[in-house]
DNA sequence: ACCTCGGTTGCGTATCTTGCAACGGACGTT
DNA sequence: AACGTCCGTTGCAAGATACGCAACCGAGGT
């Protein structure tokens, strides 16, 4: 592990919440300030980092550059891009996208819902397997021996009243999602929000990313929120076949 | 400058082109393929770049986080949002927003047109001063000490018959863009593509950011382009309105 | 079974990074 | 107008840290 690089990255997580002059930084990580000053003076370099003025550090655009670079890289969120644009359109919900990364969900895409109440996600940002419904979806997929493995090693942190507490509990719950092809949060991770999500298969039919929607429940009670289902299916399958995906069973 | 730093920075930069090995990296910034492990491990550590499989490393997702935030710390961009959406919307022209950054132009936002064609640009991306309808924008909202100043630093690079290649003829230009309030690119970036461009304006009257409208010339003529302008002014002003602009002058 | 390729580890050394202390410039205050 | 404060910047010396080496391991391919 490298310290500098380390104290860097740290940096930039902190500079993301709003612009920060020197010290403020440097006792966020504890370190002196001429150490910060040299670490910025770098990452301002390569554009990780601009100054604004005087007195204030911001990101920089080199950040959107790889980002959109390495969003281009994950060919699910291209091909997926026109069926969930459709869904979001037509429903008015807001439309995630999700893959697992190690012990994670991480939304690649999000299409904005149309009423006022946004809720708080955001690309990249990464989210806990057992309380969402694409966490449910992504680790159903997995074949059995793999679900057990990871529902060991989650911490069933507990968000809401009706958050899935248990190994055993989720495991069952997976069953199910496999079983009927689409996962529910029934208020499992907001108490204000539920959603349905479904798979979008690649070539082989391998899972590679979640859909999902994402509707308030003053909109929508549960039984309307199943209602959406038929519609997030077709969207995902016609994502899915944009994704390669051929047929209705595994393989070609 | 941090040496290791800058290294993984350099780092990032090449894995933003695909998937790398180790050596591949190593080779490419010129150091022993354990440097670069250790930066890659610290790097993944904080999720700037994830493993593929066993031989392959790729940009990760703190990249799209930190860049979704940089994005929303611009708030030009937010508060253009709507009416560059309606534009793209109704003439399926490709919009860009940029903003000007040390001597250059930097993308901050993009609507894909609706033609076959597609534009090499990409958010986040740069591009030259003098050879684009933004960069003109940009430039020419400057005090004219400033623009003289910049003038004289761009390198002139010519990339079409048609690139503007001294500081006289890019400041002549500069003084008919402040004039009439918009700029046009002839195909003087690409040959095949020209481009109008108009400034979004704050709560002072400054210049914010630029917005442009890009069409393959197969599409349109020239004089089709400009006839385009109207409804290019239309949206800049409703998204300076958004942006807090309150007047035609200066001031409040 | 061998070879190659990619990744991993331990270790000593030299380098690079670090924190200090002092300076300078810009504001704001008295 | 002079002073004080806040923030950024520089040079330097000490030592922690990142570096490259060489050797090992494991997986594929021949």
């Amino acid at each position: 592990m490298s310290q500098s690089l380390d104290r860097a990255l740290t940096l930039l997580g902190g500079l993301a919440r709003g612009g920060k002059t020197l010290d403020e930084l440097a006792e966020e990580i504890g370190v002196h300030k001429t150490t910060v000053l040299r670490l910025l003076r770098t990452l301002e370099s390569h554009h990780f980092v601009r100054r604004e003025g005087a007195r204030h550090y911001r990101l920089g655009s080199a950040l959107f550059d790889l980002a959109n670079q390495a969003l281009e890289d994950r060919d699910v969120r291209r091909s997926s891009h026109e069926a969930l644009a459709e869904l979001n359109l037509r429903t008015g919900h807001t439309v995630h996208l999700a893959s697992y990364e190690d012990g994670e969900v991480v939304y690649i895409d999000k299409f904005e819902g149309h009423h006022a109440v946004r809720m708080y996600s955001r690309v990249g940002k990464r989210a806990p397997l057992h309380c969402t419904a694409v966490g449910k979806v992504l680790v159903a997929a997995m074949p059995r021996a793999k679900r057990e493995e990871i529902a060991r090693a989650i911490d069933y942190v507990v968000l809401t009243a009706n958050t899935i507490k248990t190994p055993e509990a989720y495991l069952a719950e997976l069953d199910q999602v496999a079983e009927r092809g689409y996962a529910v949060d029934n208020a499992e991770h907001e108490d204000f929000i539920h959603c349905v999500s479904a798979p979008v298969r690649g070539a082989g039919g391998e899972v590679l990313a979640a859909a999902s929607m994402s509707v308030p429940k003053v909109l929508l009670d549960y039984d309307g929120l199943l209602a959406l289902v038929p519609e997030l299916l077709a969207a995902t399958e016609k994502a899915s076949v944009h994704s390669g995906w051929t047929g209705n069973g595994k393989g070609q």
